[in-house]
DNA sequence: CATTCGGGTTCCCTGAAGGAACCTATCCGA
DNA sequence: TCGGATAGGTTCCTTCAGGGAACCCGAATG
């Protein structure tokens, strides 16, 4: 974890990572997702120390992503389950996944697979345009600056950077032409 | 980051973690992908210290994320910019700001929108099936063990539960039924 | 010839991670 | 009634990584 926070810059990414750009938050999160919902199970599961797991799982509730709730009263037994704040982190853990298994799961295949139970089939999950569901990559996406967005800690040079980029090309197709040929020259200059 | 390494663990995301787990990896990644490739600009971006930042982009590179380039000789002046395998954690970049965008925004807005050049409109990126297209959540989704897979550290109470949860309804519309029954269940119950 | 700039490295200090032991409450079996 | 097991932590100590500031080096610039 980092030991300055993260929470109060203008970006939804560093404020996510605030909270989950610590290893063991992501896979407590993989667990407590899939199944896995004592404290026993996921220290034994992880090797993670008992320690650190608990400081997690305190930070976890707070931040309203985990309920800490008994499930048995005598003797008093707690477990942690997903919110519905947590569930939607699901789309990132299935973004890792999906990286780590295309990079890092060499000859044997992937640890794991994935079904999806809408269509019934093993499945790779893709990030898509909300609007007309096409794929969204690095090459094909600009970024603007948005209403919330302000220069200060952690956004010292981007915010500007994205004020620039906006006001050169405040036409979208302009926007979008002006990005893709940085990123061909980026491709071919180096 | 975890002191212990993530690398050997049976678990695609373990893996991606290991790597992208560190809060400010992510930041650097956010930076290099939107057009700041420089060291000076990125320690100034995210007030990073210099010494973490130069020992992160050694990672970053020697993973081959990242490449370490020159692009001017008199003085020499060297820039880092993103390979394919560190372009395609724009995926991850996207889930984590669409979830922070959801949950951290507030009254002021998200502080950057998307613009999907593909069809030029701004956008929410979504998690979608490969094969149907349709939203891939934590609910319609269950996790069967892979290829790779196996029991060991990391993956000590995951693993056997997987194959439980395989061995129980080989067939995949069982295999569906199975975990929405417990999900369900786990809602209510427990 | 002093300054600035880019791209780092070195230093010390603090605080978080690891690891193991310990604690409390309850249940189970002999 | 005692001993042990189980669940869910907390406490203690050591080590090591992050923060911050200073320093360094080669090249251009005034």
């Amino acid at each position: 974890m980092t030991r300055t926070s993260l929470a109060d810059v203008a970006c939804s990414i560093a404020r996510a990572t605030d909270l989950f750009g610590d290893a063991w938050t992501a896979l407590i999160m993989r667990d407590v997702l899939t199944g896995i919902h004592r404290f026993d199970d996921l220290a034994h599961d992880l090797g993670i120390s008992r320690k650190v797991l608990a400081a997690r799982l305190a930070r976890l509730v707070e931040e309203g992503v985990l309920v800490r709730e008994r499930y048995q009263e005598h003797p008093p037994r707690e477990q942690y389950r997903a919110t519905e704040k947590g569930a939607e982190l699901h789309a990132v853990l299935m973004a890792l996944m999906a990286w780590g298994d295309r990079w890092y799961a060499g000859e044997a295949g992937p640890p794991a697979r994935i079904r999806h139970l809408d269509c019934g089939r093993e499945t790779t999950p893709v990030t898509a345009c909300g609007h007309c569901g096409g794929p969204v990559t690095a090459a094909n996406t600009t970024e603007l600056p948005g209403p919330g967005g302000r220069t200060g800690p952690g956004t010292q040079v981007l915010g500007p950077l994205l004020a620039a980029r906006a006001a050169r090309a405040p036409q979208a197709a302009q926007a979008a032409q002006a990005a893709q040929a940085e990123y061909a020259a980026d491709d071919t200059g180096r």
